[in-house]
DNA sequence: ACAAAGTACTGGACTGTATAGTTTATTTCA
DNA sequence: TGAAATAAACTATACAGTCCAGTACTTTGT
């Protein structure tokens, strides 16, 4: 807790221990992992991996919460272009096609199953990565849906309902599909188009307004 | 691999073995599970958990392989009265809520954590659930909907793009929020029957003839 | 029926290895 | 000179898998 820089503890080595523990964590899972390879492969001596991290589980934490966040802010940073009266089924496709493609990673999928495994171990980070995850997509979608509603262009009852619909319309099947199949079952690009585009008809069906 | 039953070594035992390990693995991953607590727990001695079955590994491919089978025949045993000519939206409410209730279980949630969070290791098990469990309910939606299509009654292009759709419309939500918040995030039956409604009311919308 | 022979099982000690975390003596560098 | 870092040895524990000596059960031949 409180600082890490208590001193003059160089930060340079912090984030080298913290890189290598991400790789080494998300190869190994919790368990599997160990604090020697850590070290070895943070170019620091054990003792640094101690003082800068007080145990196995603080640097876990420490490491899920930071790609956690990492993630987040990918998915959520490029384009809020929300108020546009363009074509609505345009927008949500390209919100649809951005979603999957940040989502759909090696190393998001590789977190989303480190974390789900240890569930038990660390509800905590299951928590937080289930909000930052799909509640914080749901939660910004049922906003823009609000609006689109409030013109006339949506035909929304519960605007949380409605996000999560098209939440999981876009994203349940390839996310499903990666996390039990492997990194091999990531749709390629044409896929995804072709997938989020009948998504977006589906939710259009059901939640549109013409 | 063979026969466990080359000679007459006792059923009781292999299945005590089991479902302790069963017990064990749920609870504690597969690192986490420890051979001697199974033996204790079975008991059983160490040495004949080891006449019985190979490995740790053996025993946990075994142990999942039996739950995958179990919970994959809970869910497509009970009913597949799909020809009736009922109303389309009253079967597919049915089966969207016989489907929540029995894939939303502490176990079988527990099962589908373990079992991502060995995907690593074991990736083989995995996609024994992938098929077992998602693809086993799409494809048996499938074919419903193709029957239900013939007859006009729906209006459905490729019928596993329409049961994926459907299948995740109702699953995903609860599905996901369970697999990270735990099983207190397991929606109770009136909230599963209001989710389902909502999940037959936006298929139809979108592959409804009416 | 009965005894001999083989098979299953027990309990516990044992081997070998892995690994979280600590300690110590030494070196680097500001 | 003094804090930060290092390397390497060390502690203590955990655990997969094996070995062994002895007990109990099942089968088979008579």
């Amino acid at each position: 807790m409180s600082s890490k820089r208590d001193t003059y503890r160089a930060t340079s080595k912090h984030t080298a221990i913290l890189n290598a523990a991400t790789e080494v964590f998300l190869k190994s899972g919790y368990l599997g992992a160990n604090m020697d390879d850590i070290a070895k492969s943070s170019g620091v001596s054990k003792q640094t991996v101690y003082a800068h991290f007080q145990s196995k589980k603080d640097l876990f934490v420490e490491v899920v919460g930071r790609i956690t966040d990492d993630a987040s802010s990918m998915v959520h940073d490029s384009a809020q272009a929300s108020d546009r009266d363009d074509d609505i089924a345009e927008y949500l496709l390209s919100y649809a096609i951005r979603q999957l493609t940040v989502v759909l990673t090696p190393r998001i999928m590789q977190l989303r199953r480190l974390v789900i495994g240890e569930v038990g171990r660390f509800p905590e980070l299951a928590k937080v990565l289930y909000e930052r995850g799909p509640q914080r997509t749901m939660k910004a979608l049922a906003g823009v849906f609000e609006r689109f509603s409030k013109k006339g262009r949506l035909n929304v009852g519960n605007s949380i309902v409605a996000a999560s619909a098209f939440n999981w319309l876009v994203m349940a099947d390839p996310l499903n599909r990666a996390m039990l199949l492997g990194d091999n079952a990531i749709p390629d690009a044409d896929e995804l188009r072709r997938h989020a585009a009948e998504g977006v008809r589906i939710f259009l069906a059901a939640y549109g307004r013409s």
